[in-house]
DNA sequence: GGCGCCTAAGTAAGCGCTTACAATTTGGGC
DNA sequence: GCCCAAATTGTAAGCGCTTACTTAGGCGCC
């Protein structure tokens, strides 16, 4: 403080020395080195068993926890892998995440989820913010996604899946349905039906592939069959909600000719369109056949039950993770990998009332 | 090789110098230090106009992404909180989480989800794997927790908030909505109608206090009035889904006594119970109301409209972003915190119907 | 014009762990 | 019992960034 006497190389002491206990405190009570005690939670296999077992009790006793940042540091490994997902509340995302998450977490990665911006400019940043955050991988819900976050993508050799969809627009790192031709079969099954003249009721497409392709399917089965949906038929609401089914639902009701057949992007979308259309006083199947996508756990117990497509999304997640596991860890797959979804056939589909139809 | 020149220091290469650029590139491209260009990260009022500004240049020319692992390293902060989630299915639950990653992610935090194992032994190892990934905080649905995750969290004096309850178990760091007084709302609206039979389908509550509360209050409230509801008709269900609820009311309906109101713990039991209703022929609510708990989307759109109690999801994943937030950020606040739930009084329930009654 | 003070920028010591390489021990084979 | 290779363990150099402490300029004031 005061006198001249030559002052300590520097003592310094960082923050408010919190120290938890470290590896550093489990080698020195278990008497060895802190290479040897990293290599107990790294390579057990390099470790002599009783040292192991010494180690490992220290560990134990200590209640040592491994510094994920210094790991990820020191071994330029995470684990982790990141996903961006644009909502929780669609019970099929849901469901696919969960397994995804689940078969990950067995495997000891973390799963970091992201939501993509509304504004499309603003998703790279999600992307950063993962990339800072270290990602091995990313899963991305379909292909259309700005060029940008491809571009960041590539740039940082980041490995990558696309989930929900067999590819359409040019990627073959995906795992997932064939939206096409699963929507494809449900098309066909309707016009096997004798309908002929159909409405569609579909979310906002604007960034969503797998629902343009949908309607790309509808629209080319039809067209082979020489049929067309009429430009008033085909109602694009703002988003895939039971709400929307409805706006959707009841927008075709008020026009002049009525289809036979509304075939729904979702089955909440065909939820609120049958809500909609028995509250016209329209029967469904009968007067009208309803058609979903997805088969959600409401599906099944509707009045009457739709007819929908099941999508494996349990499935689906645990295949997405179980391939990012394995090119992680140096395996090579092909893909895309295509799962197969079910044309699930209810009670909100029959064939065309009987009499004259516009 | 073969000389006996003095060898080299020694010359590591670690790995395969997969170097991205770092903020060594970029001090250098600025022409500053490594201090420097960090302070325009973390303290960029601390550095000059200029200075920053060059190097600002020189972060986005290279494209330069901090590395996380590092940041959390040498600064001892991770910014990263967890939140143990039982299941994403639940669509309030969903809710939820989308609006507090939300809010945190516009603060800078990142949310880490993890799913307690359903047996409880393996959710400390949860908790663990959240703490070695560094979180500063954790958020847990409900009060009931093994001890062991408590005794976890204290040990590592990690701060922590339980949502979803104001707290009736000891627990004062709450932010929700008071399950037992928002049922109890419920159930006075019902008695208030008249009804003096009830019937209570419950989930599996071996570890859920919310749904505990819910029925307790039920019970209490009954009691009030000398009303208690027959073991015959008070089902408990394995599971919170309309599949269940169905179950339940199945179960309910085969009772030789039929209560005139049946109480579900949430919106998918009481769909299922409405649905299995109107199955048996009965009118809802004519014969039988029936009422459910969280205002999840289908329950307005249900036929008759469902009689619930709205949670407020996203204003309360919200607060507890913001509270998390603020007290990371050294604020001190007082919990608990109650949100205000609201009783939604929509169609499916009314008067008893007239007539004897068990 | 010199001094003290404030601001901006630099220096370098870690953060807690992994791992290349060195050192030591162990186990055989003869 | 000795030599060599294999099996273990130890040593210590970072991983990329933050930040305490230091140094270098600038400026106002006496």
């Amino acid at each position: 403080m005061s006198d001249g006497s030559p002052a300590p190389k520097r003592s310094r002491v960082r923050r408010s020395v919190q120290s938890s206990v470290k590896l550093e405190d489990v080698a020195r009570l278990a008497k060895v080195s802190t290479a040897t005690a990293s290599r107990v939670i790294n390579s057990p296999e390099a470790v002599s068993a009783k040292t192991r077992l010494r180690v490992e009790k220290a560990i134990a006793e200590l209640g040592w926890i491994p510094h994920g940042a210094a790991q990820a540091l020191a071994s330029l490994r995470t684990r982790t892998v990141g996903a961006l997902i644009p909502t929780l509340g669609h019970q099929t995302i849901a469901t696919m995440l969960e397994s995804l998450q689940q078969t990950l977490g067995n495997a000891g990665y973390t799963l970091l989820l992201g939501r993509p911006d509304a504004s499309r400019e603003r998703t790279t940043v999600q992307l950063s913010k993962m990339i800072q955050n270290g990602v091995e991988c990313m899963v991305l819900m379909g292909e259309d996604h700005p060029p940008e976050l491809y571009a960041l993508l590539e740039q940082r050799k980041i490995f990558y899946v696309i989930a929900y969809t067999t590819g359409a627009y040019g990627h073959t790192n995906c795992i997932g349905i064939d939206n096409h031709d699963e929507m494809r079969k449900m098309v066909s099954y309707l016009l096997g039906l004798g309908h002929r003249s159909f409405g569609i009721i579909a979310a906002n497409h604007d960034h969503n592939d797998r629902i343009r392709l949908r309607i790309d399917a509808i629209r080319d089965t039809l067209a082979a069959e020489g049929i067309a949906v009429r430009p008033q038929h085909f109602k694009v609401v703002p988003n895939w909600t039971i709400a929307c089914g409805r706006q959707g639902m009841q927008a075709i009701l008020e026009e002049d000719v009525r289809p036979t057949a509304i075939i729904c992007t979702n089955d909440y979308l065909a939820t609120g369109a049958v809500i909609e259309a028995k509250a016209a006083g329209l029967s469904v199947p009968g007067d009208l056949s309803i058609s979903g996508f997805d088969d959600n756990e409401l599906a099944s117990h509707m009045d009457p039950p739709l007819t929908t497509v099941h999508v494996p999304a349990a499935e689906m997640g645990r295949t997405i993770a179980e391939h990012v596991i394995f090119v992680l860890d140096g395996g090579e797959a092909e893909l895309p990998l295509r799962l197969e979804a079910q044309l699930v056939i209810r009670n909100s589909t029959a064939a065309p009332p009987a009499g004259p139809q516009g």
